[in-house]
DNA sequence: TTTGACATACGAATCAATTCGTAACACGCC
DNA sequence: GGCGTGTTACGAATTGATTCGTATGTCAAA
C-alpha cells in the first residue's frame, strides 16, 4: 500500500517543503525569493537542493517548460509526524508527553488553541472507550 | 546575570547528555556502555564527543582521579526547550500548537498522560485569566 | 621493576550538507 | 543573425559531525 520509505529531508530541504505546501508549485525563483526573505541564499544553492530534493524524491518537477516547476512530494503531515518522532526520541527519550507538556509551557498558545487542544483531547479518550488495547 | 549562550548539541551529543541527565555523573566507560546497548559505538568515538562537549561547555568534569568522570553542564529542561523551539520553528513553521496536535494524535499516550496535559491547560488558562495580554 | 589492563589525547579519514562559481543553453528583442 | 537576460547543470570547496587508529600515560599486581 504505497510503502514508500520517505527520505528524512535535512533542515534546509524542509525550509523549501514549507514554502511548496504553504504557496503550492512554484518556480525556483520564486521559492528563493521566499528564503531570501529570511536569510541570505544565493540563487543556485536554492537550484542545487531543489535538484538533489528531486533525487530523492522529495519533489517532483514539470520540466516541459524553460522554467521548471517544482511541487512537493510528499504530504505535510506525513513528513512532519516522521520528523516529529524522531525527535521525541532524541530530544525527549521517547516520551511524547514530555514534549506537549514542554511546547504547552512555553506560553505562546492562544485561548482558541488551547480549546482546540481540549477537543482534541475528548476525542481521542473516546477513541481509547471504544477500541480495545492492542498492547496490554 | 548568567546569560550564557547555551550551544546546541548535535544528535550524538544528545544522546550522550540523555545518559548523563538520567544516571548522573558518569565515566567514559560507563557512558559508553550505555549508548552501546542502542547501537555499534566505540569506546574512543565516545571519549572524543565528550571531549568536544567539553571544549563546548556542555560538560564538566571531574579529572582530579586518574579515570574522569563527566556531568552535564546543561539542564534538560532548559536544553529541550531550546531545541523544541529550533524544532518547531523549522519543522512546524513556527505553530507550536500544530506540533503539539501531531504528538497527541500518533496514538502513543496514555489515559493518565491525558490527564496530567488536561490540568495543565487547566493551569495556563487560569494563568491567562491574570496575566493581562502583552500581545494586542 | 616489568608487564598487562585500561585510561586519555590527538590526528586524520570519511561522510553529508551546504554553498557557490562557471559553463551551457533557451528565449525574445534589436 | 547576434545580444542580453534569465535559466538549468554540474563540479568543487567548505564546513561540521562522526568515527577510529594509534601513541602515550598511569596504576597495580606479580
Amino acid at each position: 500500500m504505497s510503502n514508500k520509505p520517505i527520505p528524512k529531508p535535512t533542515d534546509s530541504e524542509l525550509e523549501i517543503l514549507q514554502v511548496l505546501w504553504q504557496h503550492g508549485p512554484s518556480t525556483v525563483r520564486f521559492v528563493n525569493d521566499q528564503l531570501s526573505q529570511k536569510r541570505d541564499v544565493g540563487y543556485t544553492t536554492t537550484l542545487k537542493i531543489l535538484q538533489l530534493m528531486l533525487d530523492k524524491t522529495l519533489v517532483l518537477r514539470e520540466d516541459e517548460t524553460r522554467t521548471h516547476i517544482y511541487r512537493a512530494a510528499v504530504r505535510e503531515e506525513e513528513t512532519q509526524g516522521l520528523l516529529l518522532d524522531r525527535f521525541v526520541e532524541s530530544a525527549f527519550g521517547g516520551s511524547a508527553m514530555k514534549l506537549v507538556m514542554q511546547a504547552l509551557g512555553s506560553g505562546t498558545t492562544s485561548r482558541e488553541e488551547l480549546a482546540q487542544i481540549r477537543s482534541l483531547l475528548n476525542d481521542i479518550e473516546n477513541q481509547q472507550d471504544t477500541t480495545p488495547n492492542t498492547a496490554d
